[in-house]
RNA sequence: GCCCCGGUAGCUCAGCUGGAUAGAGCAGAGGACUUCUAAGCCUAAGGUCGCAGGUUCGAACCCUGCCCGGGGUACCA
């Protein structure tokens, strides 16, 4: 169509234009287009003039049911229902394939999840899902922390929880992924704790640093504090593991930082070698251009230790090399937009063949619904589990099969999470995230199995229409199940998860309004019906898979 | 100080590559049906799109300035 608009133009006016069309209000027809209101000031004709001459061209081609000029200038197109009805079958327009690393969760080793990285994990495993979908390979990774000063503030916190440099009484702790990283979490609060309020915590703090550090460059397994340190290191590692299995999403691989620190280190030495990075007051830092407003960071510290900025070009340079991404993109929090630019700008320096390679997206903070700000201070933090399992009770109040109840858990809180355009903080309302009713997933899925029900029920064989003559109900449906490829494709050029959401909210109140106005069981138009409302299941069941929700049969 | 992100209905948010009367959900008001899952449907009400200029035939959207909230601003990430 667009296509057609722009040869009409071009013989028409002899002027080469990109034609956009959209999807207009149903009044006005099924796709308008402006472009009359573009061509108007270069043409010096009127709008609607201009737009009548287009409209005319378009009415001789006979692909439409009707053609119309309305407001200052708009062009309407309305398809024939036969036209409207085969666009349903039209595959998604397939896109060249590229390599993508797609990097987010990040928990650290040693600390819990908390409820931004519960966010975190479920839009990226979304966008992970959406990138494959669209053809692409995908690897998914996670990078965290399993050296540094938390750590060491963890340590010390098992050591003086366990009476000393006693590995053999980890024994003691609940085996269970859950148990035990909790258990490491309150030891954590206890280090950090300490570290505040003992001046004598702090100086052994600071030396177990030293230590964890060496535990990688000098290959320990046989000390207490090494066996303290790997013991735990790995019950971290199968913690995420378990919590991963609880939210039904895709595993990433876990890159440790003690993996990218030498990567990194090896880089920073080659640069400053290269002139890219300087020596600074006894650090070597990347000095930013005030010009781009990119701040100067610190990548190896005064003391020879590396920063996060080493670490992030390590990792960077590791994926590189074991995926040999064309494309990567990260997730963080957007209190790191900033320094991840420099982090970006350096890796552009360094290696410019990375220019524009590299998107960086970021979440806003979830905050509870009255405003305020979810801390993880001194461990007093929301944990992810817990609003998994606080949303869990609610749902088993409501839910009355029990089989169901993870899948309307998930459902409620994936897309509580998926419904937000990425980027501002969102606000976490455990009342609405349980709401059943309204733009949530629960409504989502019920919508999907009381359509199916319908199907179950009836005796007949769905049947396409062929070349029956919609009614308008129908209609309204048929051109909203057309809408489904645009809304994804669209959520995943831009990355953006939430236009699947409101797509398949509208598309759920479209069909009500059909429901409403259509009986289909006994109904002449029974068989057509059943497949208008067989294909609307279809399109809620396969919406849902992008979001990583279950789409049960019956509710 | 400088930079980044946000400010749209009472609340939570869509809309932001400029276009037709600014849309949903929740909360609150009214209604229909009482036959396919009502977790639904319909109606009305609710908005100086933070403020002020500018560009444009046309601005919630682009530009400038300001106000408010959050973040960042060399050895935490």
């Amino acid at each position: 169509m667009e296509a057609t608009l722009v040869t009409i133009v071009h013989e028409l006016f002899g002027i080469d234009i990109a034609v956009t069309t959209s999807r207009p209000e149903p009044q006005f027809g099924d796709f308008s287009t402006n472009v009359a209101l573009q061509l108007a000031g270069r043409v010096g004709k009127p709008p609607r003039e201009v737009a009548e001459l287009i409209a005319a061209k378009l009415r001789e081609t006979n692909n439409y049911a009707d053609v119309s000029v309305a407001g200052p200038g708009f062009i309407n197109i309305t398809l024939a229902d036969s036209t409207l009805l085969s666009a349903l079958s039209a595959p998604a327009p397939s896109t060249e394939s590229h390599t993508y690393v797609i990097e987010y969760s990040c928990p650290n080793a040693f600390k819990e999840f908390h409820t931004g990285h519960l966010y975190q994990t479920i839009i990226g495993d979304i966008i992970a899902r959406l990138v494959e979908t669209a053809g692409h390979t995908v690897h998914r990774t996670s990078f965290g922390g399993d050296v540094g000063l938390h750590v060491a503030k963890c340590i010390w916190g098992m050591i003086a929880t366990l009476g000393g440099e006693l590995p053999e009484k980890l024994a003691s702790v609940e085996a269970t992924p859950f148990a035990r990283a909790r258990w490491i979490s309150d030891c954590y609060v206890r280090g950090a704790g300490a570290y505040e309020e003992s001046d004598e915590a702090k100086v052994v703090i600071n030396e177990l640093n030293k230590t964890i550090y060496s535990l990688h460059t000098q290959p320990d397994n046989q000390s207490a504090i090494a066996q303290l340190y790997w013991t735990t290191r790995q019950w971290s590692f199968d913690y995420f593991d378990a919590f991963y299995d609880v939210l039904h999403v895709d595993h990433m691989h876990y890159i440790p930082e003690s993996e990218t620190m030498p990567i990194g280190m090896d880089v920073v030495r080659e640069q400053l070698e290269k002139g890219n990075l300087k020596e600074s007051e006894g650090a070597v830092v990347f000095e930013g251009d005030e010009t781009k407003h990119l701040h100067t960071r610190v990548f190896v510290t005064s003391k020879g230790l590396p920063t996060y900025e080493t670490k992030d070009i390590g990792v960077i340079w590791l994926e590189r090399r074991d995926y040999n991404f064309e494309k990567r993109i990260l997730i963080t929090g957007n209190d790191q937009q900033e320094y991840m630019r420099v982090v970006f700008a350096a890796a552009e320096l360094f290696r410019p063949e990375l220019t524009g390679e590299m998107t960086h997206l970021t979440n806003g903070t979830v905050r509870f619904g009255d405003g305020s700000k979810m801390s993880s201070r001194l461990g007093n933090v929301t944990r992810a589990i817990d609003v998994f399992n606080v949303v869990r009770e609610k749902v088993s109040e409501l839910v009355s099969d029990e089989t169901l109840v993870d899948s309307v858990t998930l459902g409620a809180i994936k897309y509580v999470f998926a419904k937000y355009r990425l980027g501002g903080d969102i606000s976490f309302d455990i009342d609405e995230t349980i709401s059943l009713a309204g733009n949530s997933g629960p409504y989502i899925q019920y919508a999907h199995a009381r359509a199916r029900s319908i199907v179950a029920k009836s005796t007949l064989e769905p049947s396409m229409p062929e070349d029956a003559a919609l009614d308008p109900a129908e209609r309204n449906l048929v051109r909203k199940l057309g809408e489904y490829n645009d809304a994804v494709s669209r959520a995943t050029n831009e990355l953006a998860p939430h236009h699947i959401c409101n797509y398949l909210f509208e598309l759920a109140q479209e069909f009500n309004r059909f429901y409403e106005l259509s009986r289909v069981i006994g109904h002449e138009r029974e068989a057509l019906r059943l497949w208008l409302v067989g294909r609307y299941a279809d399109t809620l069941a396969a919406g849902l898979g992008l979001l990583g929700i279950d789409a049960p049969e019956n509710m």
